[in-house]
RNA sequence: CGAGAUGUAGCGCAGUUUGGUAGCGCGUCUGGUUCGGGACCAGAAGGUCGCAGGUUCGAAUCCUGUCAUCUCGACCA
């Protein structure tokens, strides 16, 4: 009966070889991360994944506090006349954006969007806030959710609603623009590859990927288990392509008025997604210690035994005054074996076993979700020991994801290598520039250029779609 | 938005072809024995069959519409 059962949670969750996209599905669903609503493409928070979004949360404004931004909140809806006001932006927008037509029972004179992002409200407060170049930088940020009304959605990944952070900055000069859009870029890169185990990209986007009404948008670009892209994160730099139609100026020293350079930038609850298919396996979702709600669970067996429930809660104590977050699963109506397998699915990243052998030996049983290796470290330095682990495991999370993104990564020469390369990793080639080119790998291969790193070094002359002189080198990959 | 599939108890499903009392497994609850990789015995509770119309003496089942989810495609800062 027990085996049975076993196959029958296990079978659960399809195999990650098998179907990518569904073994991604089936995790999200059965580990209590989110729940799908009656508001289409919409999905609800629960508290496990919602604890994750916090950490995220709380860990990525601490960078933005570091480098010198303050959190504003500004409303969630945005008339129509302002949304228009710079024509690429409402060009990108429009196909997606859902409108309030009523309050009450009585039709609204102008319609109003639901925000799908906030430059156009920025830029008309800045406009009220900004006089002189005394007043700059203004450097804010906001924590929202915004609605994208998306054709299809995919939990976390491309939802209608989503929770993020928008920073929005206003700058006296182009240069001081740019060094924030690159700025920021850094911090996301950071908190991706540190906080996230996240190895990405960084680069700039082609006009074709760029973001409506940017001059320049640079990217974080994740690559998933199946060898797709995701990006992670983006940053803008809008020169004065929003500042002039909403006339965002300041007075310089000089006393001339001036337009201002603004730039912008976010993240979402997408990263969750991207934490599940850079780092989750058969058993499910494994967790970054850095942002698992749990990063150790005290499991009791034998828990009626003498001693065995005081050992635990002391063990409780003992890691929760050194700071890690653990949780005591104290249940007395699920077997031992039954809290493994659950907890391994949820992805909790040390698990400490407390049984009456442990207890007679004074240690714990401590089992890494990483590697399913099992270690006895002495209950007198638990607490160190499950920190050096939970650092190790931080650091292997990271070295496992970087080796995959570099075996699924190869310098392509021909239009026959980019092909088989974009199917199921990144290509890195030349290109000439053209948007024709783009046009036509998207068509043919369903592959999108996904940024052009910074290290321009070329790796050959000519463009790898069409032959003639190559002006870039650049990421080609499918995407999410 | 196009093609295909699905929607029945908390979860996983059968029942739909051929209309006739709402079923199974797991979980849940009660009591007891267990506890180092998904324990066992006994008893109990739990469902307007996604939603709205229609056909019929009678609809989970047939028809129409609609909503949601999944897969593939198109679209997508």
């Amino acid at each position: 009966m027990a085996k049975e059962n076993k196959q029958e949670f296990v079978q659960h969750i399809t195999p990650r070889s098998e179907n990518f996209s569904q073994w991604y599905t089936d995790v999200v669903t059965q580990t209590d991360l989110m729940d799908y609503t009656p508001v289409r493409g919409c999905m609800a928070l629960r508290p496990y994944g919602n604890r994750i979004w916090e950490l995220i949360h709380e860990q990525l404004d601490g960078m933005f506090k570091e480098t010198g931004h303050e959190n504003v909140s500004m409303p969630m809806l945005i008339p129509e006349s302002l949304l228009l006001k710079e024509a690429d932006h409402v060009e990108g927008f429009a196909p997606e954006v859902a409108w309030v037509t009523h309050g009450g029972n009585e039709p609204l004179q102008e319609r109003l969007a639901i925000r799908p992002t906030s430059e156009t409200l920025f830029c008309t407060m800045f406009a009220k806030w900004v006089h002189s170049y005394r007043d700059l930088p203004m450097k804010y940020n906001q924590w929202c959710s915004v609605m994208r009304w998306e054709k299809t959605t995919r939990p976390f990944l491309r939802t209608a609603e989503f929770w993020w952070q928008e920073g929005h900055t206003v700058h006296a000069t182009a240069d001081e623009a740019q060094e924030e859009t690159l700025l920021m870029l850094k911090v996301y890169q950071d908190f991706c590859e540190k906080n996230l185990s996240i190895p990405v990209f960084a680069g700039q986007k082609s006009d074709k990927e760029k973001f409506a009404g940017a001059r320049a948008t640079y990217s974080v670009e994740a690559m998933m288990q199946d060898g797709k892209a995701l990006q992670a994160g983006t940053t803008h730099n809008f020169g004065t392509n929003f500042s002039e139609p909403f006339e965002v100026k300041y007075l310089s020293k000089e006393g001339v008025l001036e337009y201002c350079h603004e730039t912008s930038w976010g993240v979402s609850t997408r990263l969750i997604g991207a934490i599940i298919m850079t780092h989750g396996d058969e058993r499910g979702l494994k967790l970054p210690p850095m942002i698992a709600p749990f990063q150790a669970v005290i499991l009791p067996i034998a828990a009626h035994k003498g001693g065995v429930m005081e050992h635990c809660e002391e063990a409780y104590k003992q890691l929760k005054a050194a700071g890690i977050r653990v949780k005591l699963d104290d249940r007395d109506n699920v077997s031992p074996g039954w809290k493994f397998n659950e907890w391994e699915l949820k992805g909790v990243p040390v698990r400490v076993e407390m049984g009456p052998r442990d207890i007679e030996n004074g240690v714990a049983t401590v089992m890494r979700r990483d590697t399913f290796e099992k270690t006895t470290v002495p209950l007198a330095n638990l607490a160190e020991g499950i920190q050096a682990l939970l650092n190790d495991i931080q650091a292997n999370l990271f070295n496992i994801a970087n080796d995959f993104r570099l075996a699924h990564t190869k310098d392509v020469f021909s239009y026959e290598e980019l092909a088989e390369q974009v199917d199921g990793g990144y290509a890195r080639a030349m290109w000439c520039g053209e948007r024709a080119c783009e046009d036509s790998i998207k068509e043919k291969l369903n592959a999108t250029s996904r940024n052009m790193p910074f290290d321009q070094t070329p790796i050959a002359d000519t463009c790898v779609c069409c032959g003639k002189k190559a002006e870039k080198l650049i990421y080609f990959a499918k995407a999410y």
